[in-house]
DNA sequence: TTTTCAACATGACATATGTCATTTATTTGT
DNA sequence: ACAAATAAATGACATATGTCATGTTGAAAA
């Protein structure tokens, strides 16, 4: 298994703080595991003895409402971290992690996280700074699901979707999401959602082509998320 | 000005960690502030130095919604703590603070905070814990807010409030708060708010005395709550 | 007390969104 | 390649929620 030293995925974590001798004992601490597009990684209510390193592919971290549906809280790509809240607070996960492609992950044992927080000032302040940003976002996005209209969180989605993972060669958004996980992320029914996004492809705001979307007119759809 | 180390505050936040030097050195550089109710104690996108710790009073948390409507985000108690997520992630505030009633606090200065992260092991975890926490509850009221309508949000509402400060000698909320503000800490217009509530009140859910609120089956609100 | 103003309440209506039913298109497994 | 299953799309309709208008109440100020 490569060291952690190579990996670009520290780069973008708090691993980016640990010396070359922390680092290699992480690397021999950590384990490499693949999923497959529809599996769970982890899931609501289990306990977790450690973080999750993204190297390649997407997912999705869920809550269940107790109206059955399930609501999407969060993407995940390559490069994240996974489970660190869980780990940090000594409590089971809220959320669960079902993967969106194939993935490969690294799995870090809990006591190299919290050792590295003790040992290694610029870790734990990484740290903080991470899921002080989540914190952030999550009130951000509490404002809109409480005040803007579905179209209005279907345009929202769209951009952030497009700015977190891109467009392909085709200019097409570089994820494959179903309709209804569109609609767990912007927090309405499937129909719903398959309806303004329908609407948008009528305006010519976007393209559809299957699972596929394309947008084109970002500038229009950052004002209809804006709400002009 | 009086001794940190005599302070209830400390008992609820991380400075529980403190020894009694480390609290005499915060004791120095605090500084005892009053609100009255409609004050601002910061304001969204300013720079905080240093955080706040509620001796007594009760504020709320807002953001402002690009359609003009400010939606509650927190409520916070004596006790508690405000204005750490900007001081440990080094961001503006996102979140405006504003006095629900008067308001006694002490505001410690950020590098106190910042000292005390790196060289108290304990105080850096419980601070971690409070973050955590406060993630998981904002990922929480995420969901609910999509998946929820107005009356079962209204109901989790009206029970936090309960659980949160509690019922004076008459048994009403111990909290006063305009329908404008009820609103928006559930999400919806002032009307919709007034009329969900006239409606339990008809139902005899609650039992409603001006701004004055009792809570009268609190297990029929929890099931509505809960979607039955 | 009277006056004034803001908060509260409620009706009428428009609109957004959810739900159910049905059809059409895609994907999956054999 | 085919059948079966699943996902997507759409219409019809019910319901929830927002908006505007108006009246009422209650609190604060003169």
């Amino acid at each position: 298994m490569g060291s952690c030293k190579k990996c670009f995925v520290k780069e973008f974590t708090a691993f980016q703080a640990l010396s070359s001798e922390e680092l290699e004992e992480v690397s021999h601490h950590k384990n490499e595991m693949r999923f497959k597009r529809g599996d769970v990684i982890f899931n609501e209510g289990s306990i977790l003895n450690g973080v999750f390193c993204v190297k390649r592919g997407k997912c999705k971290l869920t809550k269940l409402s107790p109206n059955g549906k399930n609501q999407i809280v969060k993407f995940i790509k390559d490069g994240d971290m996974l489970g660190h809240r869980s780990v940090l607070s000594e409590e089971p996960v809220n959320l669960s992690a079902v993967a969106l492609e194939d993935m490969k992950v690294c799995f870090i044992p809990k006591s190299d996280v919290i050792k590295s927080i003790h040992a290694n000032k610029c870790f734990s302040k990484i740290m903080f700074k991470v899921i002080c940003h989540e914190l952030k976002e999550a009130h951000s996005k509490l404002t809109n699901m409480a005040q803007k209209t579905v179209r209005e969180r279907l345009a929202d989605t769209l951009l952030f979707l497009d700015e977190t993972f891109g467009e392909d060669a085709q200019g097409y958004l570089n994820i494959r999401l179903s309709r209804e996980e569109i609609a767990n992320a912007i927090g309405t029914s499937t129909e719903s959602a398959i309806r303004s996004l329908s609407e948008m492809n009528k305006e010519q705001l976007v393209f559809l082509f299957g699972k596929k979307i394309k947008l084109l007119k970002k500038k229009r759809l950052k004002t209809i998320g804006l709400r002009f």
